[in-house]
DNA sequence: GCGCTTTCAGAAAGCGCTTTCTGGTAAGGT
DNA sequence: ACCTTACCAGAAAGCGCTTTCTGAAAGCGC
């Protein structure tokens, strides 16, 4: 079936197996009758070209199904890469699918092609993805979601990301600091939690938990303090924080301790509401609570951070600030590719949490009037 | 910052801001005291380089942070090209996350780059992304998802593909039929339907209503189609079939259409049980039945099929027809790139489905009893 | 009608690599 | 000591484009 048209003059054929060659810008020019200069002039609108010929040359390429070679294009011209590249941990997490999705609208609308790359939470692959991403030259590189712990690792990112800008390659992060100054699409996590805490004093909640993620992330040490923040302003603490992974599975185990802790102590000192500094920890909170027993919101409270399209789907939906995520990703990449001045200066965008009260917070005590 | 050194001999400078250019091989050949042909070699291992030219090599390599040119060795190269093609409808869908999740990890395995498209349902971007990736010269080109309603779209993909495979390209298909013979990894939807349908009947329902997709996709009616026969051997039939867009909000519309129907009906005519072709479709039509106040499942009984992780979340949990969506994303590459003799042929890998029973469904009535 | 600018097609020089092809040197055989 | 073989480094030819550069033809003013 792929077999083809061999080429049985040549004696030394390649494979065994004849693949049909790519129709090249020359093969175009000769079928029109030009030279090749003529042919990608024509075909780029580069420079004017007589009616005529223009005509000759697109029906030449229509008939011969000719599509350019990128990598050609790429290296002859200056600046031909239509690709941008994306990092992210995992395109299957419901944040980074929100946020890759508008990357994708966003990179759709300017005719440039993706390259998505999950790390699956290993350092190594992110700084090798940013090396073959360097390779193929993307106009673009965006880092979505929170960095590394180790200082080590952020480090190497700097002296690979270095390089590649100076090279004119463009960097963006969203939600993530880098010391390398770069565009930046940054949720206001810590207004955002303080928001959230105000209003969940206000429907009367005095003990609260945590369930956070890895302190060493900026994400979730300013959501921390953004909700203590709010705390202290009506004079609360937080009673407990419980670390667990940024996944379901971490928040599920994360609540699993605090149930735990809970149970050991008085009743009257258990947190009513337990907030979780992303929604998918959320999630995974959720179902350790509804095993354990506990009704949410009569027995406990609970809130989230993101506004993930999922959790609008729980039962009771998930009370969590807002954060336009596709539009981040839009961002990121407008941003990232916006034309710049002899001044190119770093932005930051800074994008601000709503918060949304649902099913799952009410007054505490709700199940015991 | 990015000034750098720029190149003051040059008059007629590119640009006001100088960039610092790539490093090429030539410039590590050089500084190791090579040729390039040598530099080439000893990075890429393709022949015997003295031991001590090699490590010359890549110390120079290292100090100058030389970086390849993607572009360079794949035009130069015979098939040096690193990187796939995705399209999908849309990354932020679960369903499709999922399948992408499992082609990245197999993509990562494999030093791939994975380039992802979405089409958000629009058959001319799934049209224009294939060029764009046969421009991309991408080693294979994977189409996730259900194509296109429009069978003039369907031919025009083909006459896309059919040269892409003929210069050697790589296609594969998940969940999706092709007119053209290629790579195909393919859920048994009728069979998996009719399991589940034999599951419910099992369960002592009788009436059965089914929400249904666009009816010109073999998914929807490969279930649908299953989902009778399964009833069928109990000698019930379909009472009702609402269709609507493949989309949660689809869903949700279907259940109101659905519900709109059964509240003119007796209650002893009214569907106990709802099948919904698609676990996404589900989300919508459970928010729908939650809305209108019907128990799931004591007033009726709810089943979707994918089994994407989103569903194991809800309250309660879908009964679905569950399949390996990240395998299957991991089959899709691997069959497309698996090493192949003379005789190519197309393969078509069925994955079978797996009734899961969960908390959406119950005996018929439970809610009366 | 002559020299001027302007317009536009083609020739040719790369872009940064890989991969023959070529040839020099060392190893091995007799 | 001579010839063959093996090994390995460098020269050079592209891969398929874009983009100068060059030059022919046409348009214009005087």
């Amino acid at each position: 079936m792929t077999s083809g048209r061999a080429t049985p003059d040549r004696p030394g054929a390649r494979r065994a197996v004849a693949a049909t060659a790519h129709v090249t810008l020359d093969a175009v020019a000769r079928e029109a009758g030009v030279s090749p200069a003529t042919a990608s002039r024509a075909l780029n609108g580069t420079a004017t070209v007589r009616d005529d010929l223009r005509k000759r040359v697109h029906a030449a390429a229509d008939r011969l199904g000719y599509i350019p070679n990128a990598h050609a294009q790429a290296l002859a011209g200056s600046a031909n890469n239509r690709t941008v590249g994306v990092i992210c941990h995992d395109v299957s997490d419901p944040y980074f699918a929100a946020i890759s999705s508008g990357v994708m609208r966003a990179a759709a609308e300017r005719g440039l092609l993706v390259m998505l790359a999950s790390t699956f939470r290993e350092p190594a692959r992110e700084i090798s993805y940013v090396s073959m991403l360097r390779a193929q030259r993307a106009r673009a590189i965006l880092l979505i979601g929170s960095g590394f712990q180790d200082r080590a690792w952020e480090r190497a990112m700097d002296t690979e990301l270095e390089p590649y800008v100076r090279a004119g390659g463009r960097v963006a992060v969203v939600s993530r600091h880098r010391s390398l100054r770069v565009d930046t699409v940054q949720p206001e996590n810590q207004a955002g939690a303080a928001a959230l805490a105000r209003a969940l004093v206000g429907l009367g909640h005095r003990r609260f938990a945590v369930l956070s993620g890895p302190p060493e992330l900026t994400t979730v040490s300013d959501r921390l303090a953004g909700f203590r923040e709010g705390l202290a302003e009506a004079g609360i603490g937080l009673d407990q924080v419980v670390e667990g992974a940024f996944t379901r599975d971490g928040g599920y185990e994360a609540a699993r301790r605090l149930l735990l802790c809970a149970a050991r102590s008085p009743y009257r000192a258990r947190p009513t509401c337990v907030f979780a500094v992303t929604d998918v920890m959320a999630v995974g909170a959720l179902a350790a609570l509804r095993e354990a027993g506990s009704r949410v919101p009569e027995d406990v409270s609970l809130a989230g951070f993101d506004d993930i399209p999922l959790v609008r789907e729980l039962s009771p939906p998930l009370t969590t600030v807002a954060l336009p995520l596709t539009s981040m990703g839009e961002n990121a990449i407008a941003l990232a590719l916006r034309e710049v001045g002899a001044g190119r200066r770093a932005r930051v965008v800074r994008v601000a949490g709503e918060v949304v009260l649902r099913g799952s917070t009410g007054v505490p005590g709700g199940g015991v009037r």
